[in-house]
DNA sequence: ACAATGCTTCGGCTACCATCGAAGCATGAA
DNA sequence: TTCATGCTTCGATGGTAGCCGAAGCATTGT
């Protein structure tokens, strides 16, 4: 059946980065949908299949592309359903879809992931917070120094805080700013966990598979 | 996802026998996907919940009819897709064609000539009806007492309804119910018109000629 | 030739969800 | 009232499908 093919979340966001109508390789359609290759090699099969989108070889590259307008018009007719149940997320700040899940604020990291690294930082007592000042604790010391190799004498500076609650522009909710902030997306740099993107002027945040993955044994929340 | 909702198989085989607009009840929904009732209640909920179906209680029956047309055209081109890779589903037939042209439902007139009569009587302004209910009209009265003998008085009942709108089983429009339509069937049997078939238990309602040419004249639609 | 990149296949793990039995309500009938 | 029917909720189970690690092809670049 087909709706099952669209129903899966990660199929269904591979496709809806495909509305627009152009090509995207296997690789960026996995990063879409935040997933790893393998797992969007399986799906990209099962939508073949399906006769939802076609490949086209080119080089080392598998571009895909929607089958045609008649998969665009049921999809978007499928969108128009969810919408009208309230399940259609509003679409707050970017649209870009990298630039929504990590990218630069300043000099600390911004998007879902700054997001989800604070909540998570939050819910295991490294960190403290009311309002926006926040609160580095003790047990918040020692994980930084295990797991990161930040010791608190690095953080301290005249004129800036240690930690501060940033709203972020795409989720709307706080992320880690100061200079703890910056120390660890500086310290992600530096592992080769994640880096800014070549294009000049993009703030996009990057992440190494190995990176996403060492990220999400820290801070990861379960629901990537 | 709306789509997800679509893609279970027991709910896909739900919403295709709603496709021809009619409505079913939670048992027939349940045999018609092959699983039992409260599998089929748990199913019925989540496509309520998506907006996808909507509920009309009767007596201790729920009916569920498609929410609107839109529904179905998404439905409609899912199946044009699923039809496109070969994959397409059959449609069960309707049964006993006696039992769906006329029928007992508690004490009144059902199948195909109970909905006809209560399109009539709507259409003649004999009746107006909202929702599920009606009222009977001026004209009514008269239309009732000159050609079948039955005065207004005759029906008031302390717990019962004069007219009421009941869900025909085998058409799913509306049929009379209340003591209006109790008293005519009853009405239809004392003028020989009707009457209900020898078979013990059965409901069917098998007219006689002379009653089917005189019903014909006072409900016919012309399409006999 | 070798290495690097892009993608796929295979195997095992895990989480989710459809499913059903049993029990609980609600409505209508006797 | 009591009983029967229709439907729902609860709890537990099992099958399936998504997911990733590791390894295998395929193509391109050096």
């Amino acid at each position: 059946m087909v709706a099952a093919l669209v129903g899966d979340p990660a199929r269904a966001n591979m496709l809806t980065a495909l509305m627009n109508g152009r090509a995207l390789t296997a690789s960026e359609l996995a990063q879409e949908a935040g997933i790893t290759p393998q797992t969007a090699s399986s799906h990209l099969a099962k939508l073949e299949a399906g006769g939802l989108v076609e490949p086209e070889k080119q080089g080392r590259h598998r571009y895909y592309r929607l089958t045609d307008d008649d998969v665009a018009g049921v999809l978007e007719g499928l969108a128009g359903l969810a919408a009208r149940t309230g399940h259609m997320r509003v679409r707050t700040g970017p649209k870009d879809p990298a630039l929504r899940r990590a990218r630069i604020c300043y000099d600390h990291l911004a998007g879902d992931l700054g997001v989800q690294m604070l909540d998570t930082m939050r819910e295991r007592n490294l960190v403290r917070q009311k309002k926006q000042d926040i609160e580095l604790t003790a047990e918040g010391e020692r994980f930084l120094a295990k797991h990161l190799q930040i010791s608190p004498d690095m953080l301290s500076h005249p004129r800036r805080p240690v930690c501060k609650a940033c709203l972020d522009w795409s989720e709307r909710r706080h992320h880690l700013a100061g200079t703890l902030g910056a120390a660890m997306m500086q310290r992600f740099a530096e592992l080769k966990w994640a880096a800014r993107d070549a294009t000049p002027g993009s703030r996009v945040v990057n992440f190494t598979r190995t990176g996403e993955k060492q990220f999400a044994a820290l801070f990861g929340n379960g629901k990537d």
